[in-house]
DNA sequence: TGTACATCAGTGAACGCGCGTTCACTGATGTAC
DNA sequence: TGTACATCAGTGAACGCGCGTTCACTGATGTAC
């Protein structure tokens, strides 16, 4: 089983040969393998070590040569998936402020990527709620960062409001419990029903109404806290 | 390893030793067995058949005389699971429509029953996320079936507004997607600290009151909506 | 440009282990006479 | 009440298998001269 490439007339077009190119080669592949494994049906921790390396084309003791074991490859694959989500996020908190447009367009633009990177928050939110504590605790990290972040987002959205900074987070975290749990449902949609999406979208869309309306409501409907606060 | 009891003197205090009531008891210790190791870390997937038998005190053989192997024995615990569930819903749901009074004391009993009842959740929001097909789609019934129980509620709470059964479906899910995220907030907290606990039940009853207050505005906000469907 | 040597990603064989499942069995309980 | 037989939950040994990890190795690439 010959896994070098000759250099010369024979070399696959424009593969690059050298140590460190064929290193950072085969370690993508471990991590491509492991996210293509999780499909419908797997949990990481259900994935073996000798599964990846076969489906990356490499000899089981291979896999030393770029992770310490499985749990080193799960915490890479926690924080590839969040990096780019954290850029995706990033767009869209750029927006102005949400009008009842933007939110819409804000949950399909999710939607999408969702879609699109099905395998990283496939793995993502299989990993919270079941995955080993390393990697679990890493996703509540990270969703704690958004929740964070949208808290401050929601400051701006309130500023005339006096809202305490408990309330923001524990608004926030509503929201992003939502939006963990649309995440699951994305994930369930059937690939090929575009319509289905588009409902999805919907209640989604109408379901961060509601919660900004409660929100708007929020020291109103509650005066004596609101005047409290005032003072 | 005598495992059968001699009957008189020495039988163990009021052990009932028939076929059937020992078949009823060995089952059961493996039901228990298994939630028992399903800890902070472990997938039910990730439990071995041998070991479930282990730590039931019977040999990997004994399994097969109660169920047909491991996916069998996964929905009767979903089955437990939400047949004791079920039933605390009914109960909370028995009482009059939720004053802010009524909000507080419902989540603090959901909040205590989960914290009793661990076992069960644990496994419950793992498998929802995580489970085989089966299991999966078990599970999800159940929720559904919380959902649309929910929107029914939901339809006495608002009375006077129209709103249509699509939005009362999209409402309850809302409040049944922050449960679930709920439930797994309740199963992390710490076992010694009430003070979190009452935290915790604080910041739930504000999301839900939250929810509440957005759905009084739901049509309000709307009013084309509103007026169309008063046609 | 050519040669000798170092580096190191990937190899392949080997290990002991726990797995799910099968099977003929044992022996306490239940029942027919 | 006593005996002979049926039932059947649980036994224990056996099987082949995939697992994680180790190790000395190979041979293409990189480098010093």
């Amino acid at each position: 089983m010959a896994v070098y490439k000759k250099k010369g007339k024979d070399a696959a077009e424009g593969e690059e040969t050298g140590h460190d190119a064929r290193r950072s080669r085969t370690r993508q592949a471990l991590i491509e393998a492991a996210l293509d494994l999780l499909g419908e049906e797997r949990t990481f921790s259900s994935l073996s070590l000798r599964e990846v390396t076969k489906a990356a084309g490499v000899v089981p003791a291979a896999f030393y040569r770029h992770f310490r074991g499985m749990d080193s490859l799960g915490l890479e694959l926690v924080d590839e998936s969040f990096r780019a989500l954290r850029t995706q996020m990033r767009d869209i908190r750029a927006k102005p402020l949400p009008t009842e447009q933007l939110i819409r367009s804000s949950v399909a633009l999710y939607v999408a990527y969702v879609r699109a990177q099905n395998r990283y928050f496939r793995f993502a939110i299989r990993e919270y709620f079941s995955g080993a504590t390393s990697t679990r605790l890493a996703i509540r990290n990270e969703l704690r960062f958004f929740v964070s972040e949208l808290a401050t987002d929601l400051a701006l959205l309130v500023p005339d409001r006096r809202v305490t900074s408990t309330d923001l987070q524990m608004i926030a975290q509503l929201v992003v419990n939502n939006m963990v749990m649309a995440t699951d449902q994305i994930l369930a949609l059937p690939s090929e029903r575009p319509e289905e999406e588009e409902r999805l979208v919907d209640t989604l869309s109408k379901q961060l109404r509601v919660i900004f309306l409660g929100v708007a409501q929020w020291n109103a409907a509650r005066p004596d806290k609101a005047a409290k606060d005032a003072n």
